[in-house]
DNA sequence: GTATAGGGCAGG
DNA sequence: CTGCCCTATACC
């Protein structure tokens, strides 16, 4: 209640007295405007790079002071002033800086992208510190009790130490101590952190390199040392050292005196990348991914703001953490599609890692056997190095790899595996060697189909089957989550039990398997069966020690896994990947596939693939036979460059969507009328998206396709700007998309 | 992201 | 007319 004629008057800027000095604050949340201004109140230091509490609406938020200019045509009178600096490291201006170019890049609200880098809420407070306890000064009493005499010759002169671990040292229960303090002899006090990761050991030999090796990992220290921006592609095929050569050089960077970053597409997964990591340097690295627990991950976010994480190996989400000094970053894999993030910031981390190096005056090593178009195009132009690792002397070649006409020698009625792939899995098991079935889809079926009427199981919500999961007994779907039990009659017929499984899901080549080979004992991994890290370790560890025959397995068994006994891998169906009008479906195919592929033969025995495939002469199938992949990525590139299609020039996908199916549609109709005209630019569409239905939202899609030379980001933000759309209908921009999403 | 204001609709 | 819920909007 004011009284009449009661008017604002702005706390902040009486009449005649200077404005308060100003400051903008990032937040880590969507806001369009990007950051916001705040006043600083007198007494406080606030510099760019700060952690600040600021207030916004009715609540307090950390945000990051930020750089440039603040608003003068925002009144003071809207201002409100930082209240607190936090005790925490200040984020980096090269950190800020790339924040800043991500946002930009992929039309992101730059808070969307800061709240990425802010992750770990906890990572704020400083770390709690342990009390322990410490002699007091001054002679010690003539007259002790024997515990109390132990306790205080167990501390030197100043020494911290925690109370449980000296009790237990000096052969005392903890009451001694309270007692002690009570009369004067300890002091409590707070224990000195040590190092929260215990520093990799520098002077462990590497391993025995042939002379290729020895000149790459030469190459590599010498960029490391050169403390600039450099980008290396390392190829090589599976077991000619790529993961030791790129270690020798995060061993370079580290004696630099920076810190080092391993990106690796499923952190999760990698028990046995961990335990190279550990031969080689003595110590575990640092993690960080998705299922790092709260405290954890508060913990390692502080360590790696202060300095005190020299190595660190993560998922994408790694990119952004707060470094003070990054010398190297590792990409392996990096043709891997996992590094792309579809959600919220839509972005491919390890075209973000090539700019955060950038920023940072690091080395950046892209590792892969089978190098993205983009990678290799950037090769060609001059623009990325190349080293690659011939094949080690003395271990197993490439496997031999053959395609089996699924035309000339089918399966039989209602079975999967053809009869030769069934004959080379038992002449496999017979020498006591271990066989792999690789199938990259869950579930028992992909589609359930009425007998009677034709009717096909889709998902209430998304374009897509319902996948038979039979251990649960239920119908699901894999994009969004919707499942309902297997109903016992047709729901658009009701005949009774006319309901059929169509096609193979792992869990179905399983079953098959078990017919087939009873006796032999066998281990499924995919994602529903491989819950975690721990997991995998346990499943690669059985596989290691023989426990396992036969491994039958969806993507996950193509990870970098090194199982001695392996010798032969079948592929289930190398066509499933060669569907869908995508445009980097042949060359992902051909990835997943040669990945699987070298899983097979790489001790002393031979290995043996086979390419179950309706297509033997498609140029993936041939590029894997032959084994002249360079062939097949040449041709590729030759069909891309003519019609400027990536990496040849630009792409961006625009996605409407909306749970109203015309809403959708006239906002695409909308959006396509308003599209950019301008040279060398061309949108195609709106079309259906491929999962037309999402979530139960219908999608549209608009490609924005341009020559290399044109910036589409501006381009993309006029274009929005122009068209007013209702806030029911999203718009998801994706700048270089890669799926079909 | 979340708090809040305003509009629309069901219930009294 | 009131209460409640949902959505659009501001947040510096």
């Amino acid at each position: 209640m004011h009284p009449p004629g009661w008017k604002s008057s702005p706390p902040n800027q009486l009449p005649g007295v200077a404005s308060r000095p100003r400051i903008r604050v990032l937040l880590p949340l969507p806001l369009a405007a990007g950051a916001y201004d705040y006043g600083i109140p007198p007494g406080l230091q606030v510099a760019p790079g700060d952690f600040v509490v600021v207030p916004l609406g009715g609540r307090q938020l950390v945000g990051v002071a930020w750089d440039g200019a603040t608003d003068a045509a925002l009144p003071a009178s809207r201002l409100r002033d930082v209240q607190q600096v936090l005790d925490a490291p200040p984020m980096t201006e090269t950190l800020r800086r790339f924040i800043a170019w991500v946002a930009a890049y992929t039309l992101s609200p730059p808070g969307a992208v800061l709240r990425m880098a802010m992750s770990s809420p906890g990572g704020l407070e400083p770390p709690a510190a342990h009390a322990g306890w410490q002699a007091a000064p001054g002679p010690p009493p003539a007259r002790l009790t024997p515990g109390r005499a132990r306790v205080l010759a167990a501390l030197a002169a100043g020494q911290v130490r925690a109370g449980a671990e000296l009790a237990q040292e000096a052969g005392v229960s903890p009451a001694v101590l309270r007692g002690m303090a009570d009369a004067g002899l300890l002091l409590p006090a707070l224990l000195p952190r040590g190092p929260a990761f215990a520093p990799p050991d520098l002077s462990l030999p590497g391993p025995a390199l042939g002379a290729e090796q020895a000149a790459a990992v030469a190459a590599l220290r010498a960029q490391v040392a050169a403390r600039d921006f450099s980008v290396t592609l390392l190829t090589g095929v599976t077991g000619s050292g790529k993961t030791e050569v790129y270690l020798d050089a995060v061993a370079e960077c580290l004696a630099q005196g920076r810190q080092a970053l391993v990106l690796l597409p499923e952190i999760a997964l990698s028990a046995q990348w961990l335990e190279r990591f550990r031969r080689r340097f003595g110590v575990d690295p640092a993690l960080w991914h998705s299922e790092l627990g709260a405290k954890t991950r508060a913990k390692t976010w502080r360590a790696v703001a202060e300095g005190e994480v020299p190595v660190l190996v993560g998922a994408r989400s790694a990119l952004f953490l707060p470094f003070p000094d990054l010398g190297l970053v590792v990409v392996d894999e990096e043709h891997e599609t996992a590094f792309k993030q579809e959600e919220g910031v839509v972005y491919h981390a390890r075209d973000m890692a090539v700019v955060r190096a950038r920023l940072a005056q690091a080395s950046i090593v892209l590792v892969s056997a089978t190098p993205s178009l983009e990678t290799l195009n950037n090769v060609e132009s001059g623009r990325y190095r190349h080293l690659d690792l011939p094949e080690r002397h003395g271990a197993a070649g490439m496997a031999r790899v053959q395609a089996l006409d699924l035309r000339k020698s089918p399966p039989e009625r209602g079975r999967f595996l053809a009869p030769p792939l069934v004959a080379a899995i038992g002449q496999t098991l017979a020498r006591g060697e271990q066989a792999m079935l690789f199938l990259n889809r869950r579930g028992y079926a992909p589609l359930t189909l009425c007998r009677a009427c034709g009717h096909r199981m889709r998902c209430p919500n998304c374009t897509a089957w319902l996948v038979e999961h039979r251990a649960q007994k239920r119908l699901q779907c894999h994009h969004c989550g919707h499942a309902e039990p297997i109903p016992p009659t047709c729901p658009e017929c009701q005949a009774p039990g006319t309901l059929t499984p169509v096609g193979p899901g792992v869990e179905r080549v399983v079953e098959e398997a078990t017919l087939l080979f009873p006796d032999a004992r066998r281990i499924v991994m995919a994602s529903d069966t491989i819950p975690g890290p721990a997991a995998a370790a346990a499943a690669a560890a059985m596989i290691s020690d023989r426990q396992v025959d036969l491994i039958i397995g969806t993507q996950i068994v193509a990870k970098g896994w090194h199982f001695p006994g392996l010798t032969l891998v079948g592929v289930v169906d190398a066509d499933l990947g060669l569907a869908g009008g995508d445009l980097r479906a042949a060359e992902r195919t051909l990835q997943v596939l040669h990945q699987v592929a070298g899983r097979a033969g790489r001790a002393e025995a031979p290995g043996l693939v086979l390419l179950q495939t309706f297509n033997p002469d498609h140029p993936v199938m041939q590029a894997l036979v032959s084994g002249d992949l360079e062939a097949f990525m040449a041709a590729e590139a030759a069909g891309r460059r003519p019609g400027h299609w990536p990496p040849f020039g630009r792409l961006a996908a625009l996605v409407v969507s909306s749970e109203d199916e015309r809403e959708a549609d006239r906002a695409a109709r909308d959006l396509g009328l308003a599209a950019p005209r301008a040279e060398g630019v061309e949108v195609l569409g709106p079309a259906p998206a491929p999962l037309a239905l999402l979530r139960g939202r219908h999608r549209r899609r608009l490609l924005l396709k341009a020559r290399k030379e044109v910036p589409v980001q501006p381009l993309i933000r006029d274009w929005l700007a122009r068209v007013t759309l209702p806030p029911s209908v999203r718009v998801q921009v994706d700048v270089d998309p890669v799926g079909f999403m």
